[in-house]
DNA sequence: TCAAGATATGAATAACTGTTCATATATTAA
DNA sequence: TTAATATATGAACAGTTATTCATATCTTGA
């Protein structure tokens, strides 16, 4: 393999991707956050969630599948930063993390041209 | 299981959840898009062609790791049109397939608070 | 404290995915 | 056409992951 030595401007691209890549441990965060919401049953829950806070019970009701199919989804989507709960008497109420999520959510259906 | 009863916001956005769940196969279509880009080989791709057009060989050389793997990892970026390619005489040249993707990296970034 | 409901979790299995290796295809120069 | 370079691809293996089942934990009301 070698160089298309007469592109000088892939050349240039390279160098500067060498140097601007981020450092291997913020890559392996980034790429986290989007494995979290690169399933199905993941995505279900947090288009659930945009229409407001709902208990496990709500959710289950929502999207489909077990209970406890959907509490390990919810583990993992806490985990990652992407929802977040409290817990409220008897229940456990689970809302988005943030702005943001519904942000990139609806960024990329634009992409996808859906109809969000 | 059984519904906290008491919770009439709860039941509310559950059933508006449902009413609005995307069809299932559109689900896919987001979750396969951010399945590809959400493991840290592909990602470093995307970062590299944010400095412009590549052809494999640069790509390879701004990520590192083998031309087999990272020509593995270019195909499925181009099948979930999130880059294109165009022949370039004996090389192929890759960049992002619209602005779309950059715009969702860099949203993502602000969420986890990256200096991307 | 006891019973019942709501949610979480550990283990096991099945399905999926990324990498490697070897090889195939395509383009250019001679 | 032949040689050389660039890129793609199929098969196989290893590591990862989503679901299920059974059970545990936590909270409230009696």
């Amino acid at each position: 393999m070698r160089s298309c030595d007469h592109e000088a401007e892939h050349e240039l691209a390279a160098k500067r991707a060498m140097a601007n890549m981020p450092p291997a441990e913020e890559v392996s965060r980034v790429a986290e956050m989007f494995k979290a919401v690169s399933e199905p049953s993941r995505l279900k829950i947090l288009f659930a969630l945009r229409h407001g806070e709902m208990c496990v019970f709500h959710i289950v009701e929502a999207v489909g599948g077990t209970q406890s199919a959907v509490s390990h989804q919810l583990r993992l989507l806490k985990a990652a930063g992407i929802v977040k709960s409290r817990r409220d008497g008897q229940t456990i109420a689970y809302s988005l993390a943030d702005e943001h999520v519904v942000a990139v959510l609806e960024l990329t259906c634009a992409h996808l041209k859906c109809n969000l």
